[in-house]
RNA sequence: GGGUGGAUUCCCGAGUGGCCAAAGGGGACAGACUGUAAAUCUGCUGCAAAUUGCUUCGGUGGUUCGAAUCCACCUCCACCCA
């Protein structure tokens, strides 16, 4: 199986250009291609792993990555799929994101130092704020702003969209950005293909436009799959925000939680289109039905966990699962230590533990939790607001705090 | 620049002087049922030393015993005209 059947077959591919075309690049290692990755934040999420995923993929049959942080597009912020303008960010936070992602990067890809011996496939990381941050606004406007229609601009999908809320000039000049970015990296690396999410696609297409104007030469673009779940909401978003893939913001427990928890409508493409997984394997995962489908959604967030923080920490997020719900092992299980300062008059009260431990956000949630039954300690339901522990019931193990079914900490001293 | 309409709690959206921590819906959370799923039913959804108190309705100031609600100015947004 080819590459680009692979992609195919796990439902990974959206839009193509040029689908043969695409296919003979891609399969023989012809490629070189670019993601972008927009620095809106200090830590890359799921969505742009399974970005990361594909470039793996196709690097690994031989085909050159660039990625390519949005360092200087960040300062404009891309309207489509959004429904109001994002909150603009300084230089500084947007410089201290591209080094946040560029770190998280590397644990996927493989980097090459851009010296003249190495491997065709090694991939290469640059920041578009070289090159547009110090852009000459009338030079590049006669240049480059020349090709673009604003008649078709308008028709675009991702500006579409945005005509009955208001979008502003600033981001509707994302597109003319992303389009140069494009084909800067063109005339720089020969990068002749650009992949992107599904809500790229209008964007994308500025930059192969663009290219076959300027200079007459063809390249590919195209998009995948955004990853929705059977209500065709995105993956990867919770009540509280992303899945990060940086342990101190999602730690690898919630990680695997999040994909342990999947409904049963969407493991075998989550399994499909973020696992590495063999897709003989996945396929015979299909056939699963009724609880059998649970072992399906523990085999993800596995896999899942593994691939993102390492083996280690996946074991140890499977293990605190199933102690949790299975009664196995607790020793591994998220602590929350107390200090001396958290006692008043030598104890503290169940609101208070639900309060530092992370699991309500306030002590009336705290006591709503309690009034309502959800609270339990040491698995021993606590149906009373007031009651208090003294220090010594936080020494050695410490108590186990439960919120719900499915968040808990241990607590110590 | 001119005109019109608007900004309410996580989101949508009611409320146009006291009965308002603010209807209704969605979402989230908790309980029952389950398979750590879905569906369904129930509860709950500002904060706290909790039959009470405190802070909220774009911002600032004012009127009033009392303001989300009235007045003035300002900020932001949409639509129409230029």
């Amino acid at each position: 199986m080819t590459v680009f059947e692979e992609l195919k077959e796990r439902g990974l591919l959206a839009q193509l250009t040029d689908e043969e075309e695409i296919k003979e690049l891609i399969d023989h290692g012809k490629a070189t291609f670019y993601i972008g990755f927009d620095p809106t934040a200090d830590s890359l999420h799921v969505g742009h792993f399974m970005a990361l995923c594909l470039m793996k993929r196709l690097q690994m049959a031989g085909n050159k990555p660039i990625a390519l942080i949005g360092g200087g597009t960040a300062m404009i912020g891309d309207p489509s799929g959004r429904s109001d303008l994002r909150t603009m960010m300084t230089k500084e936070t947007i410089d201290h994101n591209c080094e946040c992602f560029k770190k998280q990067m590397s644990r996927f890809i493989e980097f090459g130092d851009g010296g003249e011996k190495e491997e065709h496939s090694r991939a290469i990381m640059v920041n578009n704020a070289d090159w547009l941050r110090d852009l000459n606004y009338i030079e590049f406007i006669r240049d480059i702003g020349v090709h673009f229609s604003v008649n078709r601009m308008l028709t675009a999908e991702c500006y579409k969209q945005r005509m009955e809320k208001g979008l502003s000039f600033l981001e509707f000049n994302y597109m003319i950005m992303q389009s140069y970015d494009f084909l800067q990296l063109y005339e720089k690396y020969g990068c002749n293909m650009q992949f992107g999410g599904d809500d790229q696609w209008s964007n994308m297409l500025g930059g192969t436009e663009l290219i076959r104007r300027k200079l007459g030469k063809d390249a590919y673009a195209m998009t995948i799959t955004l990853l929705l779940n059977s209500e065709g909401k995105k993956m990867g978003k919770t009540q509280k925000g992303a899945v990060w893939l940086d342990p101190e913001k999602t730690s690898p427990y919630e990680f695997y939680q999040y994909w342990r928890n999947v409904a049963d409508a969407d493991v075998i493409k989550c399994l499909k289109m973020l696992t590495f997984l063999p897709l003989e394997q996945i396929k015979d995962m299909e056939s699963w039905e009724g609880s059998q489908l649970n072992q399906a959604k523990e085999i993800l967030a596995y896999e899942l966990t593994q691939l993102v923080h390492g083996t280690e920490e996946a074991d140890r997020a499977q293990e605190s699962a199933r102690a949790l719900f299975a009664g196995g092992n607790a020793a591994e299980m998220p602590t929350c230590k107390l200090t001396e300062e958290d006692f008043r008059d030598g104890a503290i009260d169940i609101l208070g533990v639900l309060v530092k431990a992370g699991l309500t956000a306030s002590r009336s949630e705290a006591r709503r939790a309690v009034e309502q039954g959800g609270v339990t300690v040491d698995n021993e339901k606590v149906s009373d607001v007031k009651t208090s522990y003294g220090p010594e019931r936080f020494s050695g193990e410490g108590i186990v705090v439960k919120r719900g079914k499915k968040s808990f900490k241990r607590v110590v001293m």
